[in-house]
DNA sequence: TTGTACGCGTTATCAA
DNA sequence: TTGATAACGCGTACAA
């Protein structure tokens, strides 16, 4: 227990420096001494200490991950995509979940530390000046994904088309009414992508020539029932959408429990769009805009270790490829 | 950049380990110097370097987290559970996401070192005794959660009894035919629970006189679509049942969907229970079995720092409570 | 090609 | 109470 590099240079014949070559596969070592040193290492079933490599080699072979809200599908599976592509490449990956203000401040003021972490990941989390400014200062590799900073290497879709793309369908379709359910743009924990993507609906809908009523817009925090409220408040107005996009597919969700729980039927009365293609959503079937999850966590990771064994990090903001999926929540009104 | 305690000791006209001992809080510092040394600290900006600190103490102040399937809701529950109560005890999470046989082997390879985690945590995956002896030569504290082992610290719920409870509760209802949708219990990735579970509901069934026929249990991987299908052909056979007990909050919507497809009213025509109690179920208005699924991860990380400090186990099973949680998905049976 | 000695930054021991 | 010094285990100049 505890056997160390001492331990198989003593069984082996040699020095120290000599296994420590065998293990890193440094070319100048005698085939014979060498396979000596690999049958001692057997022998004693020896596994270098890796915290004594981090303290030598300064370097942690670690990622902190930071994401805000691991009750949310979408970024679960965007960790799921970091998770593997670490392994694969030899890191570790330790995880900070914020979901307040208070972590936030504190995970941003202990992390960012080249003694702590080769580089950080932020999911969903544009990060403030302040924040980066001490990211900055020692040099830490860092990759966004699904966040936005100008300066700040990132995976990103573009969230404006989504938006665009989902109510475009449904102009096509014939609808006239179109509603919107999306997050909260609160401060501390923004999350921009819901923003962006009403400003694609709004886009979309003006150059038809259309509007978007306040009345069609509602705000609220991300869970289910939340937009279950939110949405049957929207359709029993005097007028009602006839379809719905929905700024993630936990919240179309909500909005269908709605319809259902209001009688209507999805899509003859209502149509409605999900955004992210989660499970769920092909369970529901559920029209939805398609965004690469996993492969964003896989991309980020990929660039940063790049960054990290020092290829310059290319193109800022890598935009991922974003598609409609066409299921069976959306028809044309039935008016 | 890399401020040392060297430099602070310089600055502050002292000895490193008078240094030290301030950081550490020691007992026998005069407050005089004391007030120097935390003065230079923070002139300096020191932060230590963890992991000198680390190779000094032998200990990684890390703990790992092994768990399947990240997409499972109830698993990322208690993730950020164990994620939440580590913070507090300032320890890193490294966290492994177990998908497959090689990855699981891999995993209980390579992890359980006393020079890479503190201790360990194991969700939803019942070790083998291969694996085990390895974690019991180096004695690494371990605690599992809803996953079982003789001899191993665990935080559990009483699966049997959750089954038990859901069966009671739709037999109260007058339901006669009572139907099972869980998981495959395949051995490399075996959930247990599953298979608990439909013991509970046959029991109960049992008691009360009546059986479960082969036709009424379904088996199959843990998707909603999948457990769509399952329920879609149990309720379009000959003698289909009044009810459907579900392994999963997930699997319970999938029935949702299944008997939604069918034309059939819940409750009306088919009654549904679901488990774990996730956000969907809510939402759904799912009459299920709730179980502590966040605080079952803080349960495990308090036993395991205890371990760790020293503190002798205590009752290696420790059981949590659940409850039935009556929404609106079960009725009598209409017929 | 190989062994020795030093450095990584901290904690712990032991005199003073 | 305090400072010097030896671990902790590995990588790597440097000399042989």
């Amino acid at each position: 227990m505890g056997v160390t590099i001492s331990d198989v240079a003593r069984l082996a014949g040699v020095g120290r420096g000599t296994v420590s070559r065998v293990l890193n596969e440094r070319a100048n070592v005698d085939p014979r001494t060498r396979s000596r040193v690999l049958e001692a290492i057997a022998a004693l079933d020896f596994v270098p200490n890796p915290t004594a490599r981090r303290l030598s080699l300064r370097r942690t072979q670690t990622i902190a991950v930071i994401l805000p809200f691991l009750t949310r599908p979408s970024a679960v599976e965007r960790l799921r995509g970091v998770e593997a592509a670490l392994v694969r490449g030899g890191y570790d990956m330790i995880v900070f979940n914020v979901e307040t203000v208070e972590r936030r401040e504190a995970v941003f003021r202990d992390l960012p530390r080249r003694e702590r972490v080769d580089g950080l990941i932020i999911i969903s989390l544009s990060p403030h000046e302040t924040e980066l400014e001490r990211i900055g200062r020692i040099d830490l590799p860092v990759v966004l994904i699904d966040a936005h900073h100008r300066t700040l290497p990132r995976v990103v879709a573009d969230d404006v088309l989504g938006g665009r793309l989902a109510s475009r369908h449904l102009l096509a379709l014939g609808h006239r009414r179109i509603g919107f359910i999306g997050d909260i743009p609160r401060i501390p924990l923004a999350f921009t992508s819901s923003r962006l993507r009403l400003t694609g609906v709004r886009r979309e809908i003006t150059a038809a020539g259309l509007t978007i009523p306040a009345s069609l817009v509602a705000i609220g925090d991300h869970s289910p029932r939340r937009s279950t409220e939110l949405a049957t408040r929207m359709l029993t107005q005097r007028l009602p959408p006839t379809a719905i996009v929905c700024a993630s597919d936990t919240q179309a969700a909500g909005a269908l429990e709605a319809a259902n729980a209001l009688g209507m039927n999805v899509p003859g009365d209502l149509s409605v769009t999900g955004y992210d293609d989660i499970e769920l959503a092909d369970h529901l079937g559920l029209t939805t805009v398609r965004q690469p999850l996993f492969e964003s966590g896989v991309r980020a990771v990929e660039r940063l270790l790049g960054m990290i064994h020092g290829t310059p990090p290319g193109v800022l903001r890598e935009v991922q490829p974003i598609s409609l999926v066409v299921r069976r929540s959306t028809a044309p009104p039935s008016v």
